[in-house]
DNA sequence: TTGTAGGCGTTATCAA
DNA sequence: TTGATAACGCCTACAA
């Protein structure tokens, strides 16, 4: 047996002379190949049995340039989101034969000197890449390297054809603040924004200007604050604001994690929700109709939009063709926290 | 270059021939080597960077036999406690220069036919297994090949000495369930298990039965369900409880989750929490002092536990010893749901 | 400081 | 149906 010391000690090797056969013969057995006769099997078998033999993934993986596995980089936070976008990735992954591998990473992954990240070609047939989890340059390289990639939520920069599959945010935000302008009868909006160079968050802002525009309300920068979809974030914001005094009669939080925490802190500050300060967000995660008050949200069909990315990769590996980009569109979602209820109409 | 087809095509073979040195020349500066002139490292990095080179990990992983990364093995659900854990486990391998990877399985992993895990020796140098994710049989197996691993929230059978962190269940436990007795006044307390096969489970089952005992109750079999520590199986016993018309006066849902998804099953059935019915649960999630009403739970140090684990994974794997059974204990931490603040003292 | 060459464990090609 | 053997890409003695 190879290796004395350390933990990998049966090889193929040790396999075949105690089945009396040779290494060809076993990584056929193992491989299932089916030009062996019944009887070299059962030998096999046995042998790997009362070795204890496990085969070497490393090696397997250096020979064959392939893994069985998927990949999914995403940033170290709780975000419930999250869990729902995993659900629905690991079930096509699930179907095809395929396990999901995930990093989270805690700043922007980078290969650094040649050094690849932890996810990669060795571990990895294809990888998903969620946001700006990633750093450009780094997609870049792996580009180049035709690396199966499908990036979510994010638009690959404009020299770089990777497949990506978005949502819809513009859209469902308009819809969002129109309603709190038009049918809850709220003037005075606020918005806070997601991370830094998070597109969803750009775009729903846009959502949000153009609404208000379009309603003759002015864009008060005054309203324009920062809930990085994060609950520990959303709450120093609206202690800030409530610090400061600010003036606002509803807050659209960027998404349903940053809404959540909002509705508490304001709560604790002793504002009532929706009656003192009406409260939306976007995602419409699992948690949010629960809630007191129910949650006035934008639905996102997230664990379709996981499947449909994993799908997506799966294909890019098998060498199918498949379209660039993907878009979902997102759905109103009317429960108590905007006030309609309280609105006179 | 090697393989025309296929993405992985520049070899450290190609770096060397462009800078003109030697394969051994260029892995000494991709390995940070010191013995390597100025000059050359420059040339060497120069040439790395013109061809886009990145290392191929599985050939550096059948080289060496380390990766760099741990992993852990969770079932795939959405637990936000597992997000402390994995918060707690990602702290620690960063500050040892370790990544993190994740496996979530559907059902209990197993090693078939010496076919290994999708996480391995082959990706991972040692592994984290969370409860019973893994098969027991794939537990002996890796202990035979000595593969470093830590069990979390789990006692490895008798035989195989794996080592360990566990949870104090059955203390907690005991503390609430005199709490609800005695300084709350209930009576009937009804108590919802975890997964089958759950030790925490098992142990938080068994503080109840003795507080119960303690208390001169007897234990109704009527009043024993499972929430599996899963929202909507929490949902359905309690819907099952209401539909036989059960009467309990207080529930010990198993844990946090199981017990936020009770108040509002509950609530939701026009049952009022805790004035008809008081509801406790179990770990202290972060969310659990948000909700209405605040819970009442019993607080487990769920990250640091995750901080423990990693620290002696890696240990292990540095070749240290270490203790094979690490206990954390639990404190009870009295909120609003248990209707102490009703009770007449 | 640098280069040569053998080995890590598996798979695949080519013969037999 | 089976067996030799050359890759796969990297690392590390050992030499120079």
């Amino acid at each position: 047996m190879a290796k004395e010391n350390g933990y990998q000690r049966v090889t193929i090797e040790d396999v075949a002379q105690r089945a009396g056969v040779s290494t060809a013969t076993v990584s056929r057995v193992l491989n299932k190949s089916n030009n062996v006769s019944p009887k070299t099997v059962a030998r096999v078998e046995t042998a790997v049995d009362e070795l204890g033999y496990v085969l070497n993934t490393a090696a397997r993986v250096l020979a064959n340039n392939k893994t069985g596995n998927i990949g999914i980089i995403v940033p170290a936070t709780s975000n419930p989101f999250l869990t729902s976008l995993l659900e629905g990735i690991n079930q096509s992954a699930i179907t095809s034969g395929y396990n999901l591998l995930i990093y989270a990473t805690t700043k922007q992954a980078t290969i650094q000197g040649g050094v690849p990240l932890p996810l990669n070609e060795g571990n990895t047939d294809g990888l998903l890449i969620f946001a700006d989890s990633v750093d450009e340059r780094t997609l870049e390289h792996m580009h180049r390297h035709q690396f199966p990639m499908v990036l979510l939520y994010h638009e690959p920069p404009p020299d770089l054809t990777i497949p990506c599959v978005l949502l819809e945010n513009k859209d469902g935000a308009y819809q969002l603040i129109e309603h709190l302008i038009k049918n809850c009868g709220h003037r005075r909006i606020a918005f806070m924004a997601g991370p830094a160079g998070n597109q969803d968050s750009y775009w729903r802002e846009q959502g949000y200007r153009e609404a208000l525009a379009d309603n003759g309300l002015p864009v008060d920068p005054a309203l324009l604050g920062t809930g990085s979809f994060h609950d520990w974030e959303a709450k120093k914001q609206i202690e800030k604001w409530l610090a400061e005094g600010l003036a606002f009669d509803a807050l659209f939080a960027g998404d349903d994690t940053a809404a959540m925490a909002s509705i508490v802190a304001l709560q604790q500050a002793g504002r009532r929700v929706p009656e003192d300060t009406a409260v939306v967000g976007f995602n419409n995660d699992t948690l949010s109709q629960y809630i007191t008050p129910p949650l006035t949200t934008v639905h996102a069909p997230t664990s379709e939009i996981g499947r449909t990315a994993a799908n997506k990769l799966l294909q890019l590996i098998r060498g199918e063709q498949i379209e660039q980009k993907t878009m979902f569109s997102t759905q109103l979602v009317i429960r108590q926290s905007c006030g309609y209820h309280l609105a006179d109409k």
